[in-house]
DNA sequence: GCAATCTATT
């Protein structure tokens, strides 16, 4: 007997990572009749829940008399893990009928199941729950829903979870400054963690990611680097999270420089990494380095995942060329992504955006399932091939499949109308799209239907629109609203615009120039000269460079603005 | 003894 438990202990102290061990393991300890021990039990029912057995771990669960905390946590986690999130309630409405009292762990995974369900209502009635059963300060629990109210970009109620604990632990700290950080409050964050620091608090990796993750411009790459610097005395830059967020920060703030540099000096590579530099490529414009970087992760015999495929296929479709595009619909074909929703999709806006509408659509149609991303794919590329008669087909066809249209869908719709000038169609899908799908218009929306109205030399129904918008109105909207002032000739209202855009955003140059162009195509000259000399330093413009490829060879096309 | 809250790429 001893010489079993010996045994079974040092079997249990492995990571069971195969499933026919679990079971072996499992038909062993039935033969010593240790089955309705919970604590054999528990570790049994983990072993089958990180195998994807979940079947056999609630087997399991349900033959075990003596249910102890242990066991109860283990069960929901292992459903709340696999996203069976009404499988995790149940269990765990059961468990509150049973007198073994739910702790701090089993009301955090609950909490988390509430928020990766995006279920508020749930979220907020187990927040009763917990403060009744006397968790309310628990840091565990606390850090839970900081996380979870964050994520329902709630993050003032979160902050109140976070003020309301006393001595907040570094998960709690990590917590909230996570959450100030994915909602882009990162001087919140900023502040916090100097808080944090001057109470004692030691910070580790969690509380860099944190940071990081909130710097989203490029003008916050000072705040990134001041942040890498305090890495690197700290010793956190092996820390492989902490390098991937690095990585994705500086390819963000269009810094690839600097992103390849950590990149490069990083042991560990893992595909989230390779796919922070590859979509920082891609992003920034150098579909060359995307696709250099996107072989060379090849060459290294790693398989790459839908998400990088997108990615690459995004840089790819920048430009209007595509054979590098197909080289990686073959990579699609040869690994079996085709049937990615996410893949397909990114292959037919590449095809369309090249122009190939033939090619575009046929992966579409062989799709084995389409969902609304896929549509609005096609929407949009139709749209930008002028074949905006086909889009509202594919529109059509939508509704009588009985998906539902997103705000995307309806951006693609009236950017087709603004290719093709149709205004009627453009004014109707717009009213539809409020009225009879009550979808609120964004900015994007907007921006077409001033250039739909604009362009047709509705100038004033155009500028009437946007006064009825709400402040701020956003620069685009203005925006829109110039060009098509300069495409119609009608200086007096450019003035009226072109002063609201100055107001709004001093530093944007390419105003300026879309109103000396106005001017000078009225003759006006002085006033060229005017707008001109108030451009100094920064504001002036750099020569525009642009080019296509012709049948391999490549016209550059240089045209000199100043 | 066992379960265990907070991280990165679209």
């Amino acid at each position: 007997m001893f010489f079993q438990h010996h045994f079974l202990h040092s079997e249990l102290s492995k990571i069971f990572q195969s499933l026919s061990r679990t079971k072996q393991l499992h038909a062993l300890i039935i033969r010593t009749h240790l089955s309705c021990d919970p604590f054999y039990a528990t570790r049994i029912v983990r072993f089958y829940a990180i195998n994807n057995d979940i079947h056999s771990a609630h087997n399991l669960f349900n033959k075990t008399p003596q249910r102890s905390v242990f066991l109860w946590n283990s069960i929901i986690r292992a459903y709340a893990q696999a996203q069976n999130f009404c499988e995790a309630q149940s269990l765990f409405k059961t468990m509150l009928r049973t007198e073994t009292r739910p702790d701090c762990f089993t009301y955090a995974c609950i909490i988390r199941a509430c928020s990766e369900n995006f279920n508020l209502g749930t979220l907020r009635l187990v927040h009763g729950g917990v403060i009744v059963s006397g968790l309310g300060l628990d840091s565990i629990c606390g850090s839970a829903f900081v996380t979870a109210y964050s994520k329902f970009g709630l993050v003032d109620e979160a902050s109140v979870v976070f003020h309301g604990i006393p001595e907040p632990d570094l998960v709690m700290w990590n917590s909230m400054i996570s959450g100030y950080g994915c909602h882009g409050f990162w001087d919140k964050g900023l502040q916090l963690f100097s808080r944090m620091r001057n109470e004692g608090v030691q910070p580790d990796g969690y509380t860099i990611v944190g940071l990081l993750s909130g710097l989203v411009y490029s003008s916050l790459l000072s705040i990134g680097q001041g942040i890498h610097g305090f890495c690197l005395k700290s010793g956190f830059d092996f820390n492989a999270h902490v390098g991937s967020v690095l990585v994705s920060m500086y390819s963000r703030c269009k810094c690839m420089n600097s992103a390849y540099r950590v990149f490069s000096n990083l042991s560990q590579l893992d595909l989230v990494t390779w796919s922070a530099l590859i979509t920082g490529y891609s992003q920034s414009g150098d579909y060359v380095k995307a696709l250099f970087f996107f072989k060379k992760l090849n060459m290294q015999g790693k398989m790459a995942d839908p998400i990088l495929i997108a990615s690459v296929l995004a840089a790819v479709a920048q430009f209007a060329n595509v054979g590098p595009g197909c080289e990686i619909h073959g990579y699609v074909l040869r690994h079996g992504f085709e049937s990615d929703v996410m893949v397909s999709s990114s292959l037919i806006d590449m095809y369309l955006k090249c122009g190939f509408v033939g090619l575009g659509i046929r992966v579409f149609e062989i799709m084995p399932e389409r969902n609304i991303v896929s549509y609005n794919s096609v929407i949009s590329g139709l749209g930008l091939n002028g074949l905006a008669s086909q889009a509202f087909e594919m529109f059509e066809e939508i509704l009588e499949k009985g998906l539902i249209p997103d705000e995307s869908t309806f951006s693609a719709l009236l950017c087709a109308c603004c290719h093709g000038g149709l205004v009627k169609d453009g004014r109707e899908i717009f009213r539809r799209m409020k009225d009879e799908f009550c979808i609120q218009a964004r900015t994007e929306h907007y921006v077409y239907m001033v250039k739909l109205l604009g362009m047709d030399g509705e100038l004033e129904e155009a500028y009437n629109l946007i006064l009825s918008l709400p402040e701020p109105v956003d620069c685009g909207i203005w925006g829109a609203l110039l060009s098509c002032c300069d495409a119609c000739g009608n200086s007096e209202l450019a003035e009226i615009v072109a002063q609201q855009l100055f107001d709004d955003t001093p530093e944007k140059s390419a105003y300026r120039i879309m109103l000396s162009k106005i001017y000078a195509g009225d003759g006006r000259w002085d006033d060229v000269q005017k707008v001109r000399s108030d451009m100094t330093g920064d504001l002036r413009k750099m020569p525009g460079v642009s080019w296509i490829e012709a049948s391999g060879n490549q016209l550059l096309e240089r045209c000199i603005n100043s």
